[in-house]
DNA sequence: AATGAATGAGAGTTCATTCAT
DNA sequence: TATGAATGAACTCTCATTCAT
């Protein structure tokens, strides 16, 4: 994303109507923040230099640190941005679900199109473990802790197959992102063929215990 | 590690029985692969210096690079190095199983304990995503390809519930990786807690769809 | 010092009886001043950033340059102060001496009184050596030539040991700082021993060429 | 000093007879040492960059740290080297004097000379203030150490003016100081005129307690 | 086969100063 | 008179890589 279209695109959040225009520096910050994103995702952490960043961002080098402590700090932020928006977009997706397994299928479906949309993003989490490893815990941890309550409520209704909420959770969390690596990110049409969709289908209905599905 | 302790193992390695005592060269390079995983899975790739790596393997800076033509490539190697060992594990946990769930069962059990009897190589590979991506692409690859004759060969025989075993074998190494990270590399005492392990192996049963299990 | 403190100091300043109050904008100005001071002192040129004396002023960093050039400009107009209120703190120290050796020993009490009340004053005139040669003479020369007529009269009237007086002004003014130095700057006690200081007295009154001192 | 008379001297180091001739990496730690003294003694600790150290050393930059973990550390070297020279330079000066009188005068243009040849060295000290305030402690307080027990016996023998060694071990010190300052680096022609250094060598004498001197 | 001194590009970070408001 | 966001040059320090020995 070159430097205009981060300029173009928060111009435009400065007057976005019904929400307060944001203040010049918060402006600035944000478009730090995208901008962060954006090449954390192509070049991973390590490659990232500030100077890439401001770039990108349109912003001279030193204005970074009037924002961010350290690459460190924006990289933490980072983070826990994209777990804020991946939830978000997970349980949007998932909402207006009649049945526990359509949820779920379109839970999974929502974290695909996630995915596709922001492959960038995605790559920045397996990073976290030598860059911010508790930020790698906590990305995970916030994820699961708002995944478990909704399957203890399936146990309790018997819609799912009784048993530790917690390993279940880890366990398609698992599922999700290894089925996104390998047929979002790694293929260059940037979507799940339809057979092995299918098949996913398959095996998360067994994971939970459905029966017929 | 210390320095004191590779050159011992080598020294050791150098005239084991029944095989070929390496010739000094090989001693040196044998003895920066191993250093080299020692420091990476340690300090991850970026914090990996050449001077730790050949401290750490008592040798020059100069040397490492009689064998070496770059640390990309030296990383590429304990990737490549790392995935034998693995697979080697998985499949001799599992040698003697009696029926398939079995098999996996020992796999799953044979995985773990590599983890946590080298966690530090498991955590070698997430950060293959930035640095080498071929090298990841070629761990996982070459995972799924050894496993999905096996699952077939289940699938054929009815053992295991019919369906694309591609998909299936993503999503079974997904779960062992997921479990393995949470409970081994996060725990203080890097071992599954049993209630997790019964848990894991009713989900494993039922991701094979395996009856009664 | 605290920027509250600074401040409630400067209000005050503002009507002290007697005194014309300062308008706002000098009050500005003696708050940046004053706050220069204590930063130099605390933390030397090199690390006392705009931003800190700013801070410590209690006003925006932009300001900083309504009222002063360079932070080279403010650093001069320190010592130019401390200078002035040295001389002052001696002479005053010095005033009602009924001889040549107590005037002499009361100014030099002054100078040890300002150099404990103020320790951090004093340690900026070490760093004027590059920050701004021509402070660091102006200082010294100021100094010096306060000193001389005093001394020279002496002289005339043999209270002193007849001779030039500029050599012994500096030899003096170098015993006064060098004590000051190591026995209130580098002691806890912030105070000259007894002892040091009878043995001081002798010293003195030999350069001074006193008969009986 | 340019490059290339660093270089030069080196070269002649390496091979001066009755001496080891200098390893390689010897060789350009003195000459780091010695650009490091040049380049503080002319613009000051702030100012000598790790860059103008090692371009006056004509070396690379990475190469500083090969020999030197920081810029403090080089400049804490530099102070211990000029504190020994300094002091090699007074007792030799002082060897082969008869009266103690003589010993001091000596001692004190040993000094001067010392200060004339290498006014960039003597000017590194002021800035130890702040740099690193042990350097400076350690320097003066080997030299008094060294000075003390010379005055001691001067006193047990009756040649000076009994009194605590100590207290007129700074006060002669920081005379000689003062006056290098005033009439030697402030001064074009590099030396103490002679009237001064006639007055000068009155008052040392007085301060000594030295009779008719 | 091995050494280790040397390189130099580039990293993250700081800060005196400017300027639109 | 005052603000504070923004600048960009300069800083110290690291490190993969080279090469003379």
């Amino acid at each position: 994303m070159s430097t205009e279209r981060v300029a173009a695109e928060l111009a435009d959040d400065g007057v976005e109507p019904g929400r307060a225009p944001l203040r010049k520096g918060q402006r600035t910050r944000r478009a730090l923040l995208l901008a962060a994103e954006n090449v954390f995702g192509a070049v991973g952490y390590h490659d990232a230099s500030i100077v890439k960043i401001t770039e990108e961002a349109g912003v001279a080098q030193g204005t970074f640190y009037l924002y961010f402590a350290s690459k460190q700090q924006i990289f933490d932020e980072v983070v826990a941005d994209l777990n804020q928006r991946v939830r978000h977009a997970m349980s949007e997706a998932a909402r207006g679900a009649t049945t526990r397994f359509e949820a779920e299928r379109l839970g999974f479906a929502g974290f695909f199109k996630f995915t596709a949309e922001h492959p960038a993003l995605y790559r920045v989490i397996r990073q976290a473990e030598f860059v911010s490893p508790e930020a790698l815990r906590r990305h995970y941890e916030t994820i699961i802790d708002h995944y478990i309550p909704s399957l203890e409520e399936a146990m309790a209704k018997g819609e799912v197959a009784a048993g530790d909420p917690t390993v279940l959770a880890w366990a398609l969390i698992a599922v999700g992102e290894a089925v996104g690596m390998r047929w979002i990110l790694w293929n260059e049409e940037r979507r799940i063929p339809p057979e092995v969709s299918a098949e996913l289908d398959r095996i998360i209905g067994r994971m939970l215990g459905i029966e017929g599905s």
